[in-house]
RNA sequence: GCCCUUGUAGCUUAAUGGAUAAAGCAGGACUCUUCUAAGGUCUUGAUGUAGGUUCGAUUCCUACCGGGGGCACCA
């Protein structure tokens, strides 16, 4: 609605006007306000209010007939709009028939590839993973309905010296029995006896670089630990993802591009982009203002920076993106202006480069968890405990369902608390590992969301038998009914109107998201929605209305505020439930 | 030392440069013969400090103070 307001207002004033609509709280100040005429009389040096009080009287005289209720300027130059009730009932026509209400177009044509959860083979989830394949999957939902096509990535962490490691340790200590009982587990002790071990023996650091070194040059024993490391490791990430409900269409990961990683560097030395130093190759990346960035180390291994930029090339040219977004933490901030730096530099400049930070998840105390250290949180302890909590809650808020319905909604409630926690946030600032907030089901969380879906769905489940009592007729059974003309007039209470207009912000709000990268937008805006929804259905009578015309534009309501619940709370990968 | 990031109520967080800074948790008071009390209603309480830009600053700039991260052979 507010990208409707703005085009009537640009067929105005022009099109080249600056004009932004916001949605003020409550309705002092409108159902919605511009602040455009404050600019424009800082331009053309005429007192604000003034002006704002001319261009109200013009946009009355030149908007579409009946559009809106009143227009009008108020002090310092705002100029506010309410919509008339025709406007409203327009839009309510929209959401109540338009299963696609809330799509946008502004990615129309063009691709995006969202890079999310990069696990490390051999390497639990923790945490910290959750993070990134959250708000990734998320966001590429997001993306996808304005339009875009969208490439859901997940680059394995499959390569590097952590594997040189981690095959110096099996070959140390390591035997195959154990590893094929419980594979990761395995892999990490060993990984994490290394780590333990170095401290104490330098020797092993470099036996690690070596282990690398064959590997990268084909060493056949290597070459096939590592296979089977990565195949056992699969087969665990792919149980996690299902639990996660997310979803990838490339599992490309480093190996794929380590046959590029001679000609990547000398690429680069070739177009003094890179240069030799102290027996490595760095990058100079001055001009920049950034440190030297090493590509390929002294002994000739490669390098993380090195396959992220054989793989900048490989997705430009296969799949021609306007944007890639990065999902990464913070801490790999310093890595991705080097990787932006030097495609600049090789005026790789087709597609707009994001990295999409995040603060790191932190333990108690506010120390890093490590995988080395084994001071991570698992991510399956993490989700084993919500379930649990959950399953408490439903026992004392709700013991008489079945257990099958127990055991349902506490999943989907932990796994959605689990996200929605995670996606409300816009932090860039480090997270502190907290079990009481993430396991916090009321207020602003995730199963408040689900039980004021599962509370709408049930007044429509009801109303179908009330239907059917009242009516012979078969089709008025539909959960959804008819939308009649003047419904919109009859919804009189300013409660009614206040959620009707928050579902008009759906769309807006769908669109903002996808442009600021911000899950927590739309996860601000559904539990507003929900708000207004318990509001409404907490004061207004629905089934028991008398008046029937009334009644159904109510129902018409309920399963309006039901559907974008819905579809919103998909979008942030959190299903929904028909009871809790 | 340099770079990035961050500082909002007791705690965790919201707020495209706008109007009265918005919630949750915790605390206090109400509310289940009425469509699910994981709810609703009321209530206490905040922009680190000092300047600057602006009609207007939580937001932008400068300095200071505090937190976190990074800075050549890890990713």
């Amino acid at each position: 609605m507010s990208q409707e307001i703005v085009r009537i207002l640009k067929n105005i004033f022009g099109a080249d006007t600056r004009i932004e609509v916001s949605v003020p709280d409550g309705e002092l100040f409108g159902h919605y306000s511009t602040n455009f005429a404050l600019r424009q009389a800082k331009l053309k040096g005429i007192p604000p209010l003034e002006l704002a009080k001319e261009y109200a009287a013009r946009i009355a005289a030149a908007a579409p007939a009946r559009f809106f209720q009143k227009v009008e300027a108020a002090a310092p130059g705002f100029i506010n709009f309410w919509l008339s009730d025709a406007t409203m009932q327009k839009e309510f026509a929209a959401i109540a028939r338009d299963k696609k209400y809330g799509a946008g177009t502004i990615g129309k044509g063009k691709t995006v590839i969202v890079e999310y959860s990069q696990p490390n083979i051999a390497k639990k989830m923790h945490v910290g993973h959750l993070r990134t394949t959250i708000i990734g999957a998320a966001l590429a939902n997001i993306l996808e309905l304005s339009g875009y096509r969208v490439v859901r990535w997940n680059y394995l962490g499959d390569w590097g010296t952590q594997f040189g490691k981690l095959i110096a340790a099996y070959k140390l200590w390591g035997n195959k029995k154990s590893v094929e009982k419980d594979p990761i587990e395995e892999l990490q002790k060993l990984y994490v006896r290394f780590h333990a071990e170095m401290k104490s023996d330098p020797e092993l650091e470099k036996r690690g670089q070596e282990e690398f070194k064959k590997l990268e040059e084909g060493d056949r024993e290597n070459r096939k630990l590592w296979e089977w490391f990565k195949k056992e490791s699969l087969k665990e990430f792919m149980k996690m993802y299902k639990t996660l409900d997310v979803d990838f269409d490339v599992w490309i990961g480093e190996a794929f591009f380590e046959r590029e990683m001679k000609a990547t560097v000398k690429e680069l030395v070739d177009k003094n982009i890179a240069e030799r130093s102290e027996g490595a190759v760095v990058a100079k990346l001055d001009a920049a203002g950034l440190p030297p960035a090493l590509i390929q180390k002294s002994d000739g291994a490669s390098l993380y920076l090195t396959r992220d930029i054989a793989n900048l090339r490989y997705r430009l040219k296969k799949y021609k993106p306007a944007k890639i977004l990065y999902v990464v933490g913070n801490e790999q901030a310093l890595a991705f202006e080097q990787l932006f730096a030097i495609a600049a530099l090789l005026g790789w400049n087709s597609a707009e480069l994001k990295h999409i930070k995040y603060g790191l998840v932190l333990g108690a105390g506010g120390k890093k968890l490590s995988t080395r250290e084994g001071t991570a949180q698992l991510l399956e302890g993490v989700i084993g405990e919500a379930v649990a909590k959950a399953s408490e809650v439903i026992e004392v808020k709700n013991p008489d369902l079945t257990l099958a319905e127990k055991m349902e909604i506490a999943f989907t409630g932990a796994m959605g608390a689990l996200k929605y926690n995670d996606l409300k946030e816009n932090r860039t600032t480090d997270i502190i590992f907290n079990w009481e907030k993430m396991l916090d089901f009321s207020g602003d969380s995730a199963p408040y969301l689900q039980y004021t879906y599962a509370r709408l769905k049930s007044i429509l489940r009801k109303s179908q038998a009330v239907g059917a009592a009242e009516s012979q007729n078969a089709k008025s059974k539909s959960v959804e009914p008819a939308l009649k003309t003047g419904d919109a007039a009859t919804l009189v209470r300013t409660i009614e109107l206040a959620l009707m207009r928050k579902l008009f912000e759906f769309p807006d709000i769908v669109e903002r998201a996808g442009e600021l990268y911000s899950t927590s937008t739309l996860a601000t805006y559904l539990y507003k929605l929900a708000v207004a929804t318990n509001k409404f259905y907490e004061t207004t009578p629905i089934l028991k209305d008398d008046d029937v015309a009334r009644r159904s534009a109510r129902l018409v309501l309920a399963a309006s505020a039901a559907r974008i619940l819905q579809k919103g709370l998909g979008l942030l990968g959190i299903k929904t439930l028909e009871k809790i």
